[in-house]
DNA sequence: GCCAACGTTGGC
DNA sequence: GCCAACGTTGGC
């Protein structure tokens, strides 16, 4: 089992509207970057437990966590001129981007803010922390996830 | 394949 | 709105 950290901007979607369908799950598509892409594609496995995390917000962190319920699966939205994330570069033979679905477990009583985040000595190898800080899906390991979600429950 | 220019992300 | 830190594009 793998640990996981995808990123959202609540004004768009975050962990309220997660929450609002709990009985089904909710396709996180939209992920247009090779390396984020890779891990969809590749490595998030069914059961694996994501953090949510707010991103461009008031309340940035982590807000709550989430199962892995379908992994990784052509998305379709890359190929509708209609979408905001169609790409004219991919074709049905060739699809280039990839998406899973995944089920609410817990929001937590409050933001893990990022600015806490960053001040544990615990946490070195979390993306969120080092230089390449920007990507959408990031692994977390099992120790710091552990210590995560000790601290935000 | 290099790299400058440009676009995007995301915290502040 | 600023800007650092990337990622992508495209000419050569």
């Amino acid at each position: 089992m793998n640990y996981w950290l995808f990123k959202t901007e609540p004004d768009a979607f975050g962990i309220d509207d997660l929450a609002s369908r709990p009985e089904q799950t909710e396709p996180w598509d939209g992920v247009r970057n090779y390396q984020a892409r890779n891990f969809l594609r590749d490595e998030v496995k069914s059961g694996d437990l994501v953090f949510i995390y707010h991103s461009s917000c008031k309340e940035i962190g982590i807000a709550g966590l989430a199962e892995v319920v379908q992994e990784g699966y052509v998305d379709h939205s890359q190929f509708d001129p209609q979408s905001k994330y169609y790409d004219p570069k991919a074709t049905l033979e060739k699809p280039r981007w990839y998406r899973v679905d995944v089920k609410l477990k817990q929001i937590f009583p409050r933001v893990l803010p990022l600015k806490t985040i960053k001040a544990m000595p615990e946490i070195t190898e979390l993306g969120l922390v080092k230089k390449g800080h920007r990507l959408s899906i990031m692994p977390v390991n099992k120790q710091e996830f552990d210590i995560l979600l000790q601290r935000a429950s």
